[in-house]
DNA sequence: ATGAAAGCGCTAACAC
DNA sequence: GTGTTAGCGCTTTCAT
C-alpha cells in the first residue's frame, strides 16, 4: 500500500518554459499573472503547467518580492472563544484581501510574545496583529516598526508605541457594568481578573501592566465614585488563572467582614470558572450573589440563571483589526488611530438587588 | 509621533560577514549554527550580527534548505471547541519540537479545503496535518502525498488513502453512549448530526461522506440490534447547522407519531443548540427527555443538569496527530496506522429513564 | 578553519 | 510580445 513517496524535485516554472517552448520569463508571466503575453503562448503554458502539474513555490516568489502575503497574528490564548473569534474576524477579512494568517500563541508571555514576534518577522510576514501581554515592555514592538512591518494592537493599547490599535471601549462598559450594579442596589462589587500578577491585590491601578485590565478597573472603580478609592480597590483580585485560584480568590473574597454583593468576572474563562465556584458554594445566583460577566460567552446562556454580560463584538473588533492592518499595507498613510470598539449590556438573569440586610 | 518607518533593507549575512571581517560562508556558518568556526571568529559575527541586529531571512533559508519549518493544519472550524483544543495540541508539540503551525479553515468545504492545502503546499509546509471535509473526495489528498509532503488525517479517516490518521473511537463511543441509554430503559434513541447533507434524513450510513459521523451513526444503529434497522435509522437526522435548524430539527423528531425519549449530540456545538431547543420548548432534562453530547465542553458542567458526555481526549488527539507527523518527518518509515483513541462516557445529570408510558 | 562560487525558483529590469 | 540577465538571502559543495 506504501506509495512510492517519490521526492521529486518539484516542477518549476523553467520545466514548464521547457515543455511550452518558451522563455522563462514568458512561463513566468502567465504563471505569476503580470505582464503581457498573446493569448496563444498563455495557453500553451497553463496546458503545459497543467500536465506538468505546476505548483508555484511561494517560498521563492516571496523571496523576490518581498511579499509573503501573510499577516502574522500573536494571541494571547488561542483556546480562549475571544481570540478564536477575533482570529476568525481577523482571518476573513485576510482572505478576502488575498492575505493569509499565521498565527502563533504566546500564552500572556512576555518571552513567548517576543519568540514569537521574531519568527514571525523571520518568515517576513507583511504585517502583524499583537494582543501584547504586557503594555510596559515594548521593546520588541517597537523593533517590529523599525524593521518596517506595519502592526496593530489588539484588545490592548500602548500609547506611547504609536501605532493602531483596536479595543473594546473597556472603561466605559466597566462603569455600565458598575452602575447596573450600582443601581440595583450594591454597594460593595469586586471584579476578578485572570491577570497574573505577584498580589492578588491591587495596590494601584497603574501597576496594571495590561491596558484592558487597568481600563476595566478604573471604570469599576470610576463608577463607585461615592465609595473611597481605597474600599473599592480592596474588591478587585487577580490571578484567577485556574479554577483552584478562583475557588480561592472568591472564598477569600466572601469571607471578607464586608463581603461583596456582586461579582464582576473580566472574561467569559474566569465567568465560568467564579459561576462554578459558586455553585459549589451552594451559592444561588442572583438570590444570595449577582454577577456579571465580559463577553457574551456560549455556556451564558444555558446556565440557571442565564448569565448578564458585558457583549464584546469580538468578530468585528478582530475584522476592524485586520481592515486597519491591510490599509496599512496598502500604504494608506492616515494619522494612527486608537479604536475602542462599543460594548453593549445584556442583562439576563444573574443580577438583582443584594439579599436584605447586606447592604 | 509617526516614525519614520525606515523600509531599509534589512541586515544580511554578507553585511553581518563584511562588520565582522569574515567571508559570507563563514559568518553563514555561525548565524546559521551549521559547519565549524573557530570560537575567536564565532564571538565576532555574533557581535557584528547583533549590533547590526541581524535577523534571519526564514523564506531565503527554507528556499535553499527546501524546509520550512512549518505544519500545515486544515481543520474545519476553529471556533469550534474541538479544533481549537485539537489546535492547542498540535501547536504544542509542534513548538517542542522546533516546528511552527499554520492553520487553515476550510468550514468543512471541500473547494477551501482544496485551496487551502494548495496554498499550504505553495507554501511548502513540511508536512500537513488536515480534517478532511469529506471522505469521499480525496485527490487533492493523493496530490499531497504525490507531492511528497508527509499527511496525517485528523478525526475522519480514509483507508483508500494509505495515509496515517488519528481520531476517536467513534463507533465504539457511540454503542457505549447508545447502551446506556438502552439501560437506562430508552427504546427510541435520536442522534442528531450538524453534518450537512441533502436530506434531514438518513438512506444509508453508507450514504455518509464523513468518516467520524458514519463511524457514530453505526455505532448507535449496531447497539440497537434488537430493532429494525430501518427503524432506528428513522431516528438519525442531520443538518443542525445552526439554531434554527436544530430547533426545527428536535421539533420535527418530537413531533413525530413515536417519539424519541434520548438525544445524542454530535458535537458539543449541536449538543449546546439541542440543549437550548429543550429549553425553549419547555422540556426538563432528564425528566421529559434525555441527552447525552459529544465532547466534554466547558458549558455542560454549568447546566442544570449537567450533561453526560462521549469525553472525546482532543488535545491528546492533536498531540498524537502531531507527533505522528513528526515522526514521519523525521524519516521513520514505519507502516501506515490509523490511530483511534478511546474515549469515555462521563455521566452525569441528562440520563434517566424515560418518562412512564412512554417506553 | 575559512573562502569562493554556484545555485534554490522566482520576479524584475532591460533589451530586442 | 518575448527573451536575457540579474539578483533576492541563504546554504552548500569544493577548494585552499
Amino acid at each position: 500500500m506504501e506509495e512510492p513517496l517519490t521526492p521529486k524535485r518539484s516542477v518549476t516554472v523553467a520545466d514548464v518554459a521547457r515543455a511550452a517552448n518558451v522563455s522563462k520569463a514568458t512561463a513566468a508571466r502567465v504563471l505569476g499573472g503580470y505582464g503581457v503575453v498573446s493569448d496563444k503562448v498563455r495557453e500553451q503554458v497553463l496546458a503545459a503547467a497543467s500536465a506538468l502539474e505546476y505548483r508555484p513555490n511561494e517560498l521563492a516568489r516571496s523571496m523576490t518580492t518581498g511579499k509573503s502575503g501573510i499577516i502574522g497574528v500573536v494571541v494571547g490564548d488561542i483556546e480562549n472563544a475571544f481570540f478564536s473569534l477575533a482570529v476568525r474576524g481577523i482571518s476573513d477579512v485576510a482572505r478576502m484581501a488575498g492575505f493569509n494568517v499565521i498565527i502563533a500563541n504566546s500564552g500572556e508571555e512576555l518571552d513567548a510574545e517576543k519568540s514569537a514576534v521574531d519568527l514571525l518577522i523571520g518568515k517576513r510576514v507583511d504585517g502583524l496583529i499583537v494582543t501584547p501581554a504586557r503594555c510596559d515592555r515594548m521593546e520588541h514592538l517597537r523593533d517590529i516598526r523599525r524593521v518596517g512591518v506595519p502592526l496593530v494592537l489588539f484588545d490592548r493599547s500602548i500609547p506611547e508605541l504609536g501605532v493602531d490599535s483596536v479595543t473594546g471601549d473597556d472603561f466605559d462598559a466597566a462603569v455600565t457594568a458598575a452602575r447596573h450594579l450600582l443601581d440595583m442596589g450594591h454597594r460593595r462589587i469586586a471584579y476578578i481578573s485572570a491577570m497574573d500578577a505577584e498580589s492578588e491585590f491591587l495596590s494601584s491601578s497603574r501597576t496594571l501592566s495590561n491596558s484592558a485590565v487597568r481600563e476595566r478597573v478604573d471604570g469599576v472603580l470610576k463608577a463607585q465614585a461615592g465609595t473611597s478609592i481605597e474600599e473599592s480597590r480592596h474588591y478587585v483580585r487577580l490571578g484567577a488563572t485556574n479554577q483552584p485560584r478562583t475557588d480561592a480568590v472568591v472564598k477569600r473574597l466572601l469571607q471578607d467582614a464586608a463581603p461583596p454583593t456582586a461579582l464582576i468576572a473580566s472574561d467569559s474563562l474566569v465567568g465560568l470558572r467564579v459561576f462554578k465556584t459558586l455553585q459549589t458554594l451552594g451559592l444561588s445566583i442572583p438570590r444570595d450573589i449577582s454577577m456579571i460577566s465580559f463577553l457574551d460567552a456560549d455556556w451564558t446562556t444555558v446556565t440557571t440563571p442565564p448569565i448578564t454580560v458585558v457583549d464584546q463584538p469580538v468578530y468585528e473588533m478582530g475584522k476592524k483589526a485586520a481592515e486597519k492592518l491591510i490599509s496599512r499595507l496598502n500604504g494608506k498613510t492616515a494619522p494612527v488611530e486608537r479604536i475602542a470598539i462599543k460594548t453593549s449590556l445584556i442583562r439576563r438573569g444573574s443580577v438583582a438587588s443584594p439579599p436584605q440586610g447586606r447592604t
